[in-house]
DNA sequence: GTCCAGGCTCTTT
DNA sequence: AAAGAGCATGGA
């Protein structure tokens, strides 16, 4: 690999933690602190030493227009993390924890089908089949060392799957779900460019005429996707978060999210990862 | 064998 | 509106 970018004095990121939180499937660990990503079609890595970010695959100008975001590089976490901190023991602990996590800005379209096959699952088999459908119907980016690295499929190459190619990807009953969403995408049914700009109501109530996308799924698209810090995807271990540490009984989409919005304000999603990173640290 | 995993759809109260 | 059944698959 001949481009190269260092980034340098950088504060609150881990690679390590960030492969690791359960919002990117396609980051895998060469040895401690080096990771190779497969992302937006290229394959990159990044090696951490401290402060420092060696990112090998992509040049100055491209980490500029374009990786600074992907890595949410730009976002003030120091002011975010002051701003969440001091509200209660477990988040502090959970922060503390997670201090190197960030929110990546990743695409769109992976994301839905990423969270359409995360219901349900657990993140071993959500690789896996993520990694299934990109070498069938993604494009070969490069091949190193004997191992071959596939772009994630565009909605136009993953229409070419029949319910049954799916299934043989190891989504399970999420086939058909796919399916159809891809459908809807490509017919111009749902158009994604516009999600960004819409409120994050607005936008879940977009995305949820999808197959296979409800409060949740939505909830990790726009924040993992969007940069709509304010969304609080709720899922099974975020509920025992819920019950746990802040008196929950019967955890409602309504009440959840008005007690995240009240409680942790505009950041709740980031604080919802720091909850989620450490809970299934423990 | 049972339970669980970053839940959703469809049906029934 | 709310609750329950069913759903593929593999690991613990």
């Amino acid at each position: 690999m001949t481009n190269q970018v260092i980034v340098d004095r950088v504060e609150a990121f881990s690679i390590e933690q960030i492969a690791d939180s359960g919002q990117a499937f396609r980051w895998e660990k060469n040895k401690e602190n080096d990771y190779t990503g497969i992302v937006n079609g290229h394959v990159i890595q990044m090696i951490q030493e401290g402060q420092k970010l060696t990112i090998n695959g992509i040049t100055q100008k491209e980490y500029d227009e374009t990786w600074s975001h992907y890595f949410d590089l730009n976002r003030d976490y120091v002011s975010i993390v002051a701003d969440l901190k001091g509200k209660d023991e477990h988040l502090d602990s959970a922060i503390a924890f997670g201090s190197g996590i960030r929110i990546l800005n990743q695409d769109i379209w992976e994301m839905i089908i990423t969270f359409i096959i995360s219901g349900n699952n657990n993140i071993p088999r959500i690789k896996k089949a993520i990694n299934d459908i990109s070498a069938r119907y993604g494009r070969l980016i490069c091949e190193e060392n004997g191992k071959k690295y596939y772009s994630f499929p565009s909605p136009q190459e993953l229409s070419h799957a029949s319910v049954e190619d799916l299934r043989a990807c190891g989504v399970g009953y999420r086939d058909k779900y796919i399916a159809k969403t891809t459908e809807m995408i490509v017919s111009g049914e749902v158009v994604l460019e516009t999600l960004p700009a819409m409120s994050l109501t607005e936008s879940k109530i977009e995305l949820k005429k999808l197959m296979g996308i409800g409060d949740k799924v939505a909830d990790c698209i726009l924040l993992f996707s969007c940069g709509k810090t304010n969304a609080f995807p709720v899922d099974t271990w975020v509920k025992k978060i819920l019950k746990t540490y802040y008196g929950f009984e019967k955890t409602s989409v309504k009440d959840v999210n008005k007690f995240a919005n009240d409680y942790f304000g505009e950041y709740c999603g980031i604080a919802q990862q720091y909850l989620f990173y450490y809970i299934r640290g423990l």
